[in-house]
RNA sequence: GGUCCCAUCGUCUAGCGGUUAGGACACCGGCCUUUCACGUCGGUAACAGGGGUUCAAGUCCCCUUGGGAUCACCA
């Protein structure tokens, strides 16, 4: 009956970046675990700087990850009158006042404070006051206790506490009648009855007013976990320095989202010596108490080495419908040339991205594609001549024509020309590709298929005979 | 500066009083091999420092040092 309810509530100034999606993945996760909800909330108060075109990117990145959501999108831009009504519940039950005080002036005293060694905090100079300054224009303030402590146990990092004394009567109502964020988040997150909040660790220290204000409001406090922050490789806040930080670009690179989520998971989580999680497999193992209390370098090495593994283990049809767009780009009509699921499984276990992997591909649908200059010189000379001609001589009759006859055909020509199939194999890979590296040549032959193979072989032999 | 948080290989981490301190990425070697990869076998590499508590401390406590977060009419 009591389900768990989890959020995440990003704020559209910007992409989905490395940081967000994780924590977005932590919730998710949890709320799927439990059988709870999970709501995606856009946090959108601050008018000016959140964009349509953030959200749509937001939600696009949560997409490609998987993350689907139970309810919401909701946004705050949305709720202002509710945000109102709350502050003038506060307000009439005292526990909230109007402060006059310009922007200006608490502006000089923080100064002030801060020149003196002191704490800047707002002095309180509107505290007592009762009535309304007609005409004049105030902001809502929280009156927070000054005495006590507020504590709470961190799913993650464990007790946690402050002095009331270090806190102060924070503005929840700015002069325009807008609604600041550590009011939102509590009057959203008690409304939408959100029962575990998993958020970045640098809201830790919003988190005693935001419980002053649950109690205030009479609401459950729900249960809170921080999760550390993601570093770049110089141990500072990752940032575009690092490389990319939005998962949408990760995806442009040729990242699959499994090898995403499975490396955002693992940093900072952990479930004994495993490294390889299905998102089911996650959703099984995941538990909030198992995320590390200390802040993770992002690591690009090892997200490369996952995607590697999830391409490596993937299915060629969807790999091959994920390649297509890359391909595109490089201007390849796919329709002229082998199936492209087949030229996916001989690049699989060579191609660390699909970036990679569209790389490798190209030589399968370019036909009339340059020799690589080094490669022609050491292999395409007048004594392969008759190897080619009996690689033609062989692939022409070979019968079935599957890569496992091609490399009997090639044995049998060894054997036959008293060689090696280091000295057959790297001229015809050249003829079949232009260079020295790609899949097995008898894979490569059977997916080209016998017309186009010979052709190629035949193109070589023209080149040497051009170029001897 | 105040407050709060953090601290095991280069990196991600296991460890929850007794371990030869384990795994993974990266790196370095061997093997495999038609190229490049993959795979496989092996190797280098860590408990920040100092005090306690205890028969016993990477594990518990305190201090130091070093990082970081936060102190808005931003979120």
């Amino acid at each position: 009956m009591s389900e768990v309810r989890l959020r995440f509530a990003p704020s559209p100034t910007g992409y989905l970046h490395v940081g967000g999606a994780r924590t977005a993945l932590f919730n998710w996760l949890l709320a799927r675990k439990e059988n709870g909800k999970f709501i995606l909330r856009i946090e959108d108060t601050d008018v000016a700087r959140s964009t349509q075109e953030s959200v749509d990117a937001i939600l696009e990145g949560m997409r490609w990850l998987g993350l689907d959501w139970d309810e919401g999108p909701f946004y705050q831009s949305e709720r202002f009158p509710l945000y109102k009504e709350f502050a003038a519940r506060l307000l009439a039950e005292g526990k909230a006042y109007r402060c006059y005080c310009s922007a200006e002036e608490l502006e000089a005293k923080r100064e002030q404070a801060l020149k003196e060694g002191g704490k800047p905090k707002y002095d309180g100079t509107c505290r007592g006051l009762t009535g309304e300054i007609p005409g004049k224009p105030y902001v809502v303030r929280f009156k927070a206790p000054h005495e006590g402590v507020t504590s709470f146990d961190d799913l993650v990092k464990g007790t946690i506490s402050f002095a009331n004394s270090e806190l102060d009567d924070l503005i929840i109502q700015r002069s325009d009648g807008t609604p600041t964020y550590n009011f939102t988040v509590v009057i959203d997150d008690a409304t939408m009855g959100v029962t575990t909040v998993i958020r970045g660790d640098d809201h830790v220290n919003n988190t005693p007013r935001q419980i002053l204000l649950y109690q205030a409001l009479g609401s459950p406090v729900p249960k809170f976990a921080h999760v550390p922050m993601i570093l770049g490789a110089d141990k500072t806040r990752l940032s575009k320095r690092h490389g990319a930080t939005s998962v949408m670009a990760y995806r442009d690179m040729g990242f699959l989202p499994e090898a995403m989520v499975n490396y955002l998971v693992r940093l900072g989580w952990s479930h004994g010596d495993e490294e390889i999680f299905s998102l089911r497999e996650l959703i099984d193992k995941f538990t909030i108490e198992a995320v590390g209390r200390s802040a993770g370098v992002f690591n690009p090495d090892k997200l490369l080495w996952l995607n590697a593994h999830y391409i490596k283990t993937g299915d060629p049809q969807r790999l091959a419908a994920l390649l297509l767009p890359f391909l595109q780009e490089r201007g390849v009509d796919v329709g002229q040339g082998p199936e492209l699921a087949d030229v996916v499984r001989t690049l699989q276990e060579r191609a660390r991205t699909m970036l990679e992997m569209a790389d490798g591909a190209l030589f399968y649908y370019r036909r009339a594609f340059d020799y690589d200059p080094q490669a022609a010189e050491k292999f395409l000379k007048p004594e392969v001549v008759p190897l080619f001609e009996a690689v033609r001589e062989r692939l022409g009759r070979l019968d079935p024509f599957s890569g496992e006859g091609v490399e009997a055909a090639f044995k049998e020509i060894c054997a036959e020309q008293g060689i090696k199939m280091g000295q057959l194999g790297p001229p015809v890979r050249v003829a079949l590709c232009g260079g020295t590296t790609s899949p097995s040549i008898f894979e490569v032959i059977a997916v080209l298929g016998r017309e186009d193979a010979l052709q190629r072989i035949a193109r070589a032999l023209a080149f040497i005979k051009a170029h001897s």
